[in-house]
DNA sequence: AATTATTTTAATCAAATGATTAAAATATTG
DNA sequence: CAATATTTTAATCATTTGATTAAAATAATT
């Protein structure tokens, strides 16, 4: 009953549980997901799951909660940088996310189906995301804007074209390989390609109006 | 045991409870779906799913075809059309894609989470896709870019670009409403506002290199 | 080494869930 | 209207699945 104080290093059982939960959650989804699943894929019994865990919502809440974070990490800090230029930041976002996508490929499909199938229960986490993205960046663009006498964009353009760009290979991987005949190393390839040109297309994005 | 014969006007049951599986299924995806909520969500009794459709499988597999059907539809005509020009096509996927999005917004998340997680499945569907998207239009943009002297950009690329800008707001709408307090209604006229737009972007990036 | 605390297991429960069946209700046809 | 076919229902099955329990194995502490 006593349950674990000090989480010491933690390559355990329940670190074990977690790295295979995150593994099938993200990939499947929860509904789709069966704790003897888990259970199997961490190699331990079942009722270890529950016994570390409590419940299966538990333990899907502490994936998704992980995954929510890494999702935001880093944006935050880059944009909140009063230091950088706009092109920095434009610049170490687009790196930045490639090359957590590139690792984490299910990422965006995972957070954003949560976000898209409770709604309600990611109002509260979702102000660690509103927080960064209302930050100097994009007035920093605003303002770039203006000086320039260019119809401004309103934000939610800007962030859907940043987000499409650099999220969406992502999302469509599967579909977009196959039709253009692109394996695995090439795709990877292509979105390393794309470090380079999603800045590019963008600056032309708010210098076209 | 009898089935039927003729498909008739169909406004009965069966097209009731396809109609039922598709709102559930999309929303909620396969594996959250219970037959039972079918059942209640179509106002009839839990047998009858399994008298006209067999199975829950086969049920899903309808809906995920037509869903499949309708998120390729159009666009294989338009880019196939060798009359019109770059410009006219660019417009007219746009045009065509977001009104059709407007209404059936959970539809790319589905067909992509389906592309995902069962990809041997699909392959045999994806041939229709992979048609269209190897048309004319492509080659046309191709041709552009290089008689203007511009370093040709991957297809891959130029498909994400397209896809990434078109379906990513709909995908992430839930996000995108609440960090940029943006409600539906102003939801919608945003997308009305790409229609113009991204054509113009996408423009931009072709000849952006 | 003996005692206590922690970790792991096998067996089992109760509820949920996809599917079936047999019979009743309704519609169609001759 | 009688006979037949179709549609709908209620009741029930057999699995699956999340969770619990009590006991065994292992580790930690004195």
């Amino acid at each position: 009953m006593a349950k674990k104080i000090n989480k010491q290093i933690d390559n355990s059982t329940e670190e074990k549980i977690k790295e295979a939960a995150r593994k099938l959650f993200t990939k499947k989804g929860f509904a789709a997901v069966k704790t003897r699943d888990i259970a199997e894929e961490a190699g331990i019994n079942l009722a270890l799951l529950n016994y570390y865990f409590r419940s299966k919502e538990k333990l899907f809440d502490i994936i998704m909660a992980e995954a929510m974070q890494q999702f935001i990490q880093g944006v935050a800090l880059i944009f909140n940088d009063e230091k950088t230029s706009v092109d920095q930041k434009l610049e170490g976002v687009v790196e930045n996310y490639i090359d957590m996508l590139t690792h984490y490929p299910d990422l965006p499909f995972f957070v954003l189906n949560e976000i898209r199938t409770h709604p309600e229960k990611m109002a509260a986490k979702m102000e660690a995301i509103i927080q960064p993205a209302r930050s100097t960046f994009f007035k920093q663009i605003h303002e770039m804007m203006i000086a320039k006498k260019k119809e401004p964009i309103h934000t939610l353009h800007l962030m859907a074209n940043m987000m499409g760009l650099i999220v969406f290979p992502f999302i469509g991987a599967p579909l977009l390989k196959k039709i253009n005949n692109v394996n695995d190393k090439q795709f990877i390839e292509l979105m390393r390609e794309r470090k380079k040109l999603i800045p590019i297309w963008i600056k032309g994005m708010i210098m076209a109006m």
